[in-house]
DNA sequence: TAGAATAACTAAGATCATTAGTCACAACTA
DNA sequence: TAGTTGTGACTAATGATCTTAGTTATTCTA
């Protein structure tokens, strides 16, 4: 046989992106996503540069994604209801993108792959510009930024790995949360006026 | 052969603290500690449900652990210098017991492993104490339990996998990032008079 | 249309976890 | 003390998974 199933790079990247969505990024193996496309496992690497080259494809597409994501839940708003918006995204995305989520981490080098270490680092511009139009000091948003990405990957990663213990009241304690972190930056912005 | 030897269960747990500390979880396979340990992969089998099992016993022996770094952590202090000072001691922990850190996710569902389930809801109780001490009620120490412990692991998990981008002024942005939380609670303890 | 690139394949090997069955030694018991 | 029993090691074998190497048929292109 020589070539028959046309797959395309955007076939297997789609293919594996709903298998690690649906089962968790480590049902995501070669394997599966080419039993899924109906060829054999080592044509996959026709397309990928083996499990760790899929990987890092999902990073890029999730992130563009959560990019896109980001865009649509900030529309129009600005300062604290930005944020707010951005937090609710965040956790509806990491609920309808599981495995596009876990691809995220672990984080490249920049000089090691810039192209994935760009893409992840888009979503966080957007915060960052959010923050900047408050007035906020590029040196104390630093921090701020650190802060709410800490506090919302923490909380996205203890809700799905069920850390929480009891999931009572889980809603009213991301709210609260964010909120917590959301009246910091409020003060900050008001201090640098 | 027969027995000869005579390896016991610490010795197991104990070797695979080691190796997933020092190389990351993810290298504390039944293979890499029985080869340290100089018995063959099965034998391990004689001490441990496999993979899992042992995996299960290095989440509780680092919830043991992290209970009495908390306890030093505390020692006489109260209110946000005893917070700030697990959040401290927690970042330590991290990063001198990595993977021991990255066992206890996923947490296990009180009524399928409730030994394990307890082991990990003490260091929680913990910081549950100190917030009550405070003169915060039941009802709102919830809320911001979560948010510090989502902040404290996001943001070490983060770290861990260099998700920050540039590795500048991280000390101050955990320092900043801690501060925030606490001054939630502190307000909170204040309104609760 | 002939050659080159592409994308499938088979074959083979490495690592890891796991199960089943075996066996020697040590400890307990009669 | 002598026999029995249980523990904890072993070998053998299987199944995932990833990976590399080499092959071949199809498709694209010059």
């Amino acid at each position: 046989m020589g070539r028959k199933a046309g797959i395309t790079l955007e076939d297997v990247v789609e293919t594996a992106a709903t298998i690690a969505d649906s089962h968790g990024l480590e049902a995501a193996t070669l394997t599966a996503v080419a039993g899924e496309l109906g060829i054999k496992t080592p044509s996959l690497y026709n397309h990928v540069k083996g499990i760790s080259g899929m990987r890092r494809l999902l990073a890029v597409h999730g992130s563009q994604l959560l990019l896109r994501t980001f865009e649509e839940a900030i529309g129009d708003l600005e300062g604290a209801e930005a944020l707010r918006s951005i937090a609710q995204a965040d956790r509806q995305f990491a609920r309808d993108h599981r495995g596009l989520y876990d691809s995220f981490l672990p984080a490249p080098k920049p000089d090691e792959d810039a192209e994935l270490y760009e893409a992840m680092a888009e979503p966080v511009f957007l915060v960052a510009h959010v923050l900047l139009d408050m007035g906020i000091p590029q040196s104390e948003a630093i921090h701020l930024i650190r802060a709410l990405r800490a506090l919302l990957h923490g909380f996205l990663d203890l809700e799905a790995k069920e850390g929480f213990g009891m999931p009572i009241g889980i809603d009213a304690s991301f709210d609260a949360s964010v909120d917590l972190i959301i009246a910091g930056i409020e003060t900050a912005a008001a201090n640098s006026k």
